[in-house]
This record gives structure tokens, sequence and C-alpha cells, in this order.
DNA sequence: GGTTCCATGACAGTTGTGTGACAAACGGCG
DNA sequence: CGCCGTTTGTCACACAACTGTCATGGAACC
């Protein structure tokens, strides 16, 4: 379950607030003081927090400050302030929403998810994506199984880094042609043929993909 | 440089946008409508892409849904609307934040700065839907009974997604035929059949079902 | 007890996918 | 430039999986 931690002085907002979390799904818990959330936050790290800026002591860009400094995890201002500035100190304090009081659950929870599907940041360059004993080396242009080289071709090596740049979802035929062809439309059986060779290559059993695998009427995903 | 794609009707607000976000440093350019819009991007992807809700031909939300197929490009919704069933449909849909117009482009810039802080969609967070021990994932195809893998087809797949998504409500055999099948008329047995299919699958005990349960008279309904 | 409604197994037709063969296009290289 | 090995895309066929129909028997309702 989704840990949301809301950092907010006000006794009856945050219990408003706790309690409209938990009744979308969420398990929330709160804290009175900047100081006591970063606390928390440091002991037991929730998945989210939620902080609104005029804090007794610590206020809420400090607070935003401290927490970023050693966690990525996404940090929502709620606060009755709607200025501008605001707004804008709190963001690049590194805050990644900003919602005025007074919020509409739905809302703040839609924006929550939103949030949580952007992952953590990431370092630009992925040096290698490792599947099992596969292991993909976008940098090198190289591809391994159970440390083995092994040799695949220009296509073949587009296609599987779109397939793992994506791992875990499917991809349709239309959007792999799209993506690793460039084709707008096309014969999908194409798609077909060149995840056959990959899977020659790089599945031990080319008839029982363990990694390279086929949805039908879907398309293929690759999975760890 | 940062591009940025604004997608929007009025010619006085796109191009006041335009001037602003050139102003802040960034190279922005313009779509009037969601078609043009959708082509430009897929041509040359911008960093960013900027997104009214009210378009003529192609809305918002499906303009947003079809950037989102192809792209990870964070969206940011700017609308005159503060509907709170606007916002939540429109980052269900696939946009990263919503600002409310008119938007200071202050704050809309810190916002855009905030979205690339956070990289690309980490791709294993596929956000799924929960029934007790059911998770059903759009994404990645795949619907899991306590943490396994249930293999489904693809009509049985849109059956419990649309199942899912009226979770708790039941929906009639001429819904579920309109709906998954697209049939305007149709033997409502074909749903029964394909319901029985499925509780072979997702259903510890088949003849007793927990979640996929028939209302007699009135249809199925999935509940948690 | 009769009637309606639903679950399920079997079956044939359809659709989707894997794969081998082949020709065209490509890319080094003498 | 002309040669040859490699890569790429197309096609056809075989096979497996899926779909929709039907018939039967059982459960729920009145």
């Amino acid at each position: 379950m989704t840990a949301v931690l809301v950092i907010e002085d006000d006794d009856r907002i945050r219990l408003a607030l706790l309690l409209a979390l938990e009744e979308e799904g969420y398990s929330a818990y709160g804290a009175a003081t900047a100081e006591e959330g970063l606390r928390r936050q440091r002991e037991s790290p929730a998945d989210n927090v939620l902080v609104d800026l005029m804090l007794p002591g610590l206020d809420g860009f400090e607070c935003i400050r401290q927490l970023r400094r050693d966690d990525d995890v996404p940090i929502v201002v709620v606060s009755a302030r709607d200025d501008t500035h605001d707004i804008v100190a709190a963001l690049e304090a590194g805050a990644d929403d900003y919602v005025v009081k007074p919020v509409a659950i739905k809302e703040l929870s839609a924006r929550l998810r939103a949030l949580r599907r952007r992952g953590r940041v990431v370092v630009d360059a992925v040096p290698a994506q490792v599947f099992g004993d596969l292991e993909i080396s976008a940098e090198a242009g190289e591809v391994r199984r159970a440390g083995r080289p092994v040799a695949v071709t220009r296509t073949e090596f587009r296609l599987l880094c779109e397939l793992a740049e994506h791992a875990g979802r499917v991809l349709s035929r239309q959007q792999l042609l799209r993506r690793v062809w460039g084709y707008e439309t096309g014969d999908e059986r194409l798609v077909d043929v060149h995840v056959g060779r990959l899977r020659q290559k790089i599945e031990p059993d080319p008839a029982n993909p363990r990694h390279l695998v086929t949805l039908r009427g879907l398309g293929y995903k690759l999975q760890r």
C-alpha cells in the first residue's frame, strides 16, 4: 500500500486530510511540525509527502529542502497561499507539485498518482539493463547472455532496446513499427519475424521464451 | 535548449504563451489543433507539451492519451476550467500537471522545471487495479492472482477491465456486449460463456465466485 | 412443480503467431 | 566497379489459441 506522510500544523486540516487519504486507499500518517516530519521520514520513508508551507519553527521551504537532500520522494505542497512567488519558491526548493487549499481529495489523489507514475530521478545514461541472465548495454551497443556476448544485428538491437526501455509493458506491433522502424504504417508481420530472430539469439529455449514474451492480440513485452 | 510544444486553439493565448516561454529561455512552438500537435510531436518531439482541453476536433483528453501512447514527454494541461472532474480526468488520461488559466508564466516555468527533474516514467511502476488478491494491469497486459500471473485472452481481459472500471456496479449483459464486443445486439449467452471462462482463471473456487458475481436477472459485477 | 435463468462442456470456424524459404538491399573490400 | 557475405523485408504454410454457438443439466425463483 502507498504510504503518505502529511506535515501540517493545523490539527483539523491534518486529520481531515488523513481521513480522506485513508478513504482513498492510502496508508496515511501525520506530523505537526517540520522537525517531526523529517524525523518520521528518516525513520520510515513514506511514498509521498504532503507539506504545508506555514509551519511553526522550521518552515515549509526549509522542510522541503531537507527532505529533498536525502530522498527522492515526491513532495506535494498543500498551502492556503496561492501567491506565484510561493509556488515558484516551493517548486524551486524541490517540491514536485503545489495545490491550493481547500483541495478536492479526488484531485489530490489523482495528482499523487500522476507523480508516482513519473518515477524517481534517473541519471541520464543508463549503463546497462539486466533481465535475469540477459544484459543490454546501450552505450556499448552490446548484448550478453550469461556473460557471453551475443551478436545481434542493428535492427534487432533497436527492437530489444525499445522493449527494454518499456520493460514490463506491452508494446503493440504498431508502436514497435513506429518506434523501431519509423513506419507510420506497415506490415505488422515484420515485427514477428524480427522478434523470432531475436528470440533465437537471446532465449535459451526460443520456443518457450522467458523474457521476450508474446501477448496474443496485444503485442510483445520484455520481462525480467 | 528545452523545446516546448503548445497545443492551444486560441491564437492570442497561444502566441502569448509562446512569447512568454521564449522570454523564459525555452524554444517554443505551437499547434492550433490536437491533430497538428500530435503530428508535430511525432515528427520532432519537444521536451514538454502544454495542451488546452477545449480544442476543436479531437479534444484535449484524447490528445493526451494519444501523446502518451508513444511518448513519455511531460504533459501539462493549461485550461480555463478548474472543475475537479476535469483535473482528475486529465491526470488519469496521462497528464502530469494541470494549471488553471490565467497562469503566471513564472509558475508555469517552475512547474515545467519540476517536471523535468523527475525523469522518465519508471517502467516497473505500472498502475494496477487491485481487487483483494486480484491485480489488473492494463499496461503490462496482465492479470495476477496472489502475485502469480494468470493467462487471460484478449476478450477476457477486455471484459475484466470493463467490469473493473465499474467495480461494484452491476453491468447488464447488454451493456457488456456493447462495451466489450461493440455489438448493439446479440446473444447474451455469449457473455455468460466468457464470464465462466474468466472465473475458471481468476477465481480460486469458480463455482463460488468471490469477485466476479452474478446478479440474477440483472447481470454481473466485480466486487472487492 | 413449473418456469426462467444461469453454468458448463463440446465443437467447428476463425484468427493470430512462429518459422523456414527466398529475393532484394546493404556494406565491406580487393 | 564487381564480388560476396550479411542483413532485411515479404510471403506462405502449419499450427496453436481463441471465439462464438449450441445443447444439456442444474439452480433459483414464484
